[in-house]
RNA sequence: CGGGGCGUGGCGCAGUCCGGUAGCGCACCUGCUUUGGGAGCAGGGGGUCGGAGGUUCGAAUCCUCUCGCCCCGACCA
């Protein structure tokens, strides 16, 4: 036994490749997908773990990619009538207490302050979970009449649920998020804004991340705590599992009779308010990751990368300068047509070594620029991930590469967004009727598979059971299948609606 | 919170069975030669072996207790 790990050791020794291999690749997805997925997370230095358990530091290559969701999704909310402000981070317990439904689901998740300033708390502070609470609790305040509505509030933020598990972005103690929350004079108003921002939130994906979601309608078992109904964008990852990678939530007047958020109406009636509430948080980074990122680390979609175009300067022999100033001539060029353009001059590493840090951070295209370019008059193009015709490196005029520059970024971000979606669909599966049949694709293929559905909540926990996979949503009509299934995958019951199953991050 | 695994320079690991005062690869630093897909040579720096206690002349190694992390399950964005 001993002599065999001797062995191998050695063996091991003795295949400088192996190590090579080892040290510099990341794991294939298709060997073990969350082995890579932890390890691109790490080495293309989206985040590290801190000493905390279950929290990480997100580094400046990771809350880059961040902020630029930020500005695009605080644009759009802008556009759609939001104005941002900032709530506190300690909530009374006795606020999270008051909806009933609501401090059930967070119970297990709260982080709480009992003790300050080196006394015990009279009143224990919740860490927010969600701030749903301490808004109505304002909103109350604030709001008086009809002519006080809609109130529209967004506000950037961070929120802690204690986790056992944990992922980076995907499932953290500590995370980023955005939650909206409004106000409004109606019932149907206020529905109507859930679904604005849930298309809101599928825009953004898609144009934006290029990662095409299904959306949908909540079950009950798996909507919001406290909420009437909640709608999610569930975004298909390339492991097939779904991600709840958006959420936004018809609040009925649950959160409202409990803060006595009342309003006079028109007419003088007092009446409560109607409340959605709406986020999307860091996830979205881990999802990022997940649709687009192949062996050689991330792929990050032109719009959102912090680096869009990398100059890797070839600098042969003593003289540098000639290659180094055509490169910040070629640098300021793209940058006057808004393009995010980075050089990357250090002179100690060697070309092929950038390369490769480059494409394990994901940026959408490289150009070389050597001496031999520069007496030609030429650049040299590589694409971070290839489509159709493309070839490995292109060499093209200079000239044609700053015209062009713009439109190849925009191509680019176009082809992952059609790739992302073809992948949805080849890896979704319709017309199901049994749940063997399920069953067996859950565990091989994974995907989503549309069935109808009763209603019945047993079903769901049927399947749970048996799968491990959850109803992710019921989808919206764009995404229903053309033949309207008339049975209850659970069963004999009718189907009253169609459903997508799949497992779930 | 149950089951499994692991804690040894920044990273990945060997050494633990059988105790003798710590080693390998990568990374890092210096110099020279290099640079169009992971450079070469030479020299160099860095570790109270997760922590505490114990056994022993002597502990990374044996014993006890602890802490932390990762993976798999139950709960969740």
């Amino acid at each position: 036994m001993n002599c065999l790990k001797k062995y191998r050791t050695l063996f091991w020794i003795l295949t400088p490749k192996n190590i090579m291999a080892k040290e510099k690749n990341l794991t294939p997805r298709s060997e073990d997908f969350s082995s890579w997925y932890n390890e691109l997370v790490l080495r293309s230095e989206l985040a590290d773990y801190s000493p905390v358990r279950g929290s990480m530091v997100i580094r400046p290559w990771g809350y880059t990619i961040w902020e630029n969701m930020q500005r695009a999704l605080d644009d759009m909310f802008k556009a759609t009538g939001h104005e941002n402000a900032y709530f506190p981070l300690l909530i009374p317990i006795s606020f999270i207490e008051k909806e009933k439904e609501h401090v059930e689901g967070f119970k297990p998740e709260l982080a709480i302050v009992t003790n300050a300033g080196g006394k015990e708390l009279e009143d224990p502070l919740a860490i927010r979970p969600t701030s749903e609470t301490i808004i109505m609790a304002m909103y109350a305040k604030w709001i008086q009449s009809y002519r006080d509505l809609p109130l529209l509030l967004n506000q950037w933020s961070n929120v802690v649920r204690w986790e056992l598990r944990t992922r980076p972005f995907l499932r953290t103690s500590e995370f980023l998020w955005q939650e909206g929350h409004t106000a409004h004079a109606s019932s149907g108003e206020a529905e109507e804004h859930t679904k604005l921002m849930l298309n809101v939130y599928r825009t953004f994906m898609e144009d934006w991340m290029a990662m095409p979601p299904v959306t949908g309608l909540k079950s009950d078992s798996e909507k919001f705590a406290g909420a009437v109904r909640s709608y999610s964008c569930e975004a298909m990852m390339q492991d097939n599992r779904a991600l709840q990678s958006g959420t936004s939530h018809f609040l009925g007047q649950n959160f409202s009779k409990q803060f006595q958020l009342t309003f006079q109406t028109e007419k003088g009636n007092e009446e409560y308010a109607w409340n959605t509430s709406w986020g999307v948080s860091t996830r979205l980074v881990g999802g990022l990751v997940m649709t687009h990122g192949d062996d050689q680390g991330l792929v990050l979609p032109p719009k959102l990368s912090p680096v869009q175009v990398v100059i890797v300067p070839i600098l042969k022999g003593e003289d540098h300068g000639p290659v180094l100033e055509k490169a910040d001539a070629i640098k300021d060029a793209l940058t006057a047509k808004g393009i995010r353009v980075k050089i990357d001059a250090r002179d100690f590493m060697s070309p092929g070594n950038k390369y490769y840090e480059w494409e394990r951070k994901g940026v959408p295209f490289r150009m070389e620029i050597g001496p031999k370019d520069m007496a030609t008059g030429q650049v040299v193009l590589a694409k971070r991930m290839l489509f159709g015709e493309d070839s490995r490196k292109e060499f093209v005029p200079e000239t044609e590469a700053l015209a062009t520059m713009e439109n190849r970024l925009d191509e680019f971000q176009a082809q992952l967004l059609e790739a992302a979606k073809r992948r949805r669909e080849d890896n979704s599966y319709r017309g199901i009727e049994n749940l063997d049949e399920l069953a067996e694709i859950i565990d091989t293929s994974g995907g989503y598979v549309f069935t109808g559905w009763s209603g019945d909540p047993a079903v769901e926990d049927i399947i749970k059971e048996k799968t491990k996979a959850t109803l992710r949503c019921i989808p919206e009509e764009e995404f229903q299948s053309e033949k309207t299934p008339t049975r209850c995958i659970g069963g004999e019951k009718d189907s009253t609606m169609e459903v997508v199953w799949a497992r779930a991050y």
